[in-house]
DNA sequence: CGACACCTTGAAGAGGTTCAAGAAATGTGG
DNA sequence: CCACATTTCTTGAACCTCTTCAAGGTGTCG
């Protein structure tokens, strides 16, 4: 067995509401232990899978952060979507066996590996465990929804304060500030995900900051116009 | 009961092959049956559900073509997929009990009802069924990738082509021509899901027909160049 | 046949990209 | 712990793609 992994239990893992929520009685929860095999971290930089990657397991991040990001055969890169503690990826290989996207690790990580097999056994046995699978992959349609609306139909400014309001409210689900961010990924890799240039991040950036919506260091920005970045996504109607 | 509904059975459905192809027994055949609680006819430019609505089946399309779109609250609009026979629609309704987006028919459609409880109670008890819902979900958080990738890093003539190639081939998959189809959607529609003007998708149009790439009589296309729209949306590698 | 929705095309304009240069942060090896 | 290499970020200027606005053409349906 490789040696990143370690035995463990979902059952009083602090995570379990996010990742599993599941309205389980304590028998159930106990099973719920099953599930997850082995934990295994990733290191910086690394992919927990690649593109064609053999699929066998689904993954609930317990620590660190992800981006997932697709490739064309002539080398374009769009990345996904990026994925934080009690989030799970994996979703994508079901269909055809293989991963079809890559998911790197942005900061060290740690992830529970949930088996497919046992997943599909298990929520076979354990409804609230099957409708809890389910509606994973419909969030995951969802999300996805949204981001072709931003894609599609955004401009710039629109796309970035939709992303920082994204981030920073998955963020302050987990205990964080409503207010306060460290973005874990490059420019590029949020111009890739907005359908942007790293340079027209940049630029947008500094136009907020200049508006006084938000404060930018690097990578750690401070929001200090929520409303502001409210009503450049949905601009108010007009007062007449 | 809706007059507009009335009883049917999978089991010899001829359509089963692309919206159900899983591995049956004869007995668990049978039981697919069950799943079909009834059949339903749309009108040309009504919606089977709407944002909103309360979610409770998933629905196999038997005929017709369908949109999906999307709304934001200030009315902007982005339409996320174009479905046709053998595929299914609903799965957005999972997560919150509700419809997300609208579903329209944009020509008299027939679809399979399948109640979304008949399906998990089902799907508990024959693997292949459970085994091919996942793999249905899977499919779609995939095609969104696609999508994804071409918002967030095509240009206005490789979304087309992309576009024109993917839909033809779903169109051979069912027996249609691989070179001849009718568009079922408006400038305006194609122009939404591509993420473009109506007059941007027009003007390519006319470029691919100047080019000897298609042939195009408002809604009907000819493809006279499939090569060269593949070359259009993953460019050859310059010969050296 | 007339009304309406849909499509095409042109010209001007805006938003984002590209290219380039330099500054700031980060990591590495001595 | 510091010097240096590398990566990342910012900003400017020119350019290009797509959008916007406008007008006219085509097709369809009652």
């Amino acid at each position: 067995m490789n040696p990143h992994t370690i035995k463990v239990a979902c059952s009083n893992c602090n995570l379990r509401e996010l990742c599993m929520p599941v309205g389980l009685t304590d028998g159930d929860l106990g099973r719920l232990d099953d599930l997850v095999a082995t934990r295994r971290k990733i290191k910086r930089g690394t992919p927990l899978f690649s593109n064609g990657d053999d699929f066998n397991a689904l993954y609930a991040i317990r620590t660190g952060f992800f981006k997932t990001s697709v490739t064309t055969e002539d080398g374009r890169d769009q990345v996904t979507g990026f994925q934080m503690a009690g989030e799970i990826i994996g979703l994508d290989g079901i269909v055809g066996d293989r991963h079809t996207c890559d998911a790197i690790a942005l900061e060290d990580a740690e992830v529970c590996v949930m088996p497919y097999d046992r997943i599909e056994e298990l929520s076979r046995e354990v409804p609230a465990l099957q409708s809890h699978v389910h509606k994973i992959m419909s969030r995951e349609i969802v999300r996805e929804h949204g981001v072709l609306l931003l894609l599609g139909s955004m401009r710039a400014e629109e796309r970035l304060a939709a992303f920082l309001l994204n981030l920073v409210q998955r963020l302050h689900a987990r205990g964080f500030s409503q207010s306060e961010l460290v973005l874990r990924m490059t420019r590029e890799e949020i111009g890739s995900y907005l359908g942007l240039k790293l340079e027209t991040v940049s630029r947008t950036f500094s136009k907020f900051a200049d508006e006084n919506i938000v404060e930018v260091k690097q990578r750690h920005v401070r929001i200090l116009d929520t409303q502001a970045l409210r009503d450049i996504v949905n601009p108010p109607p007009p007062c007449h």
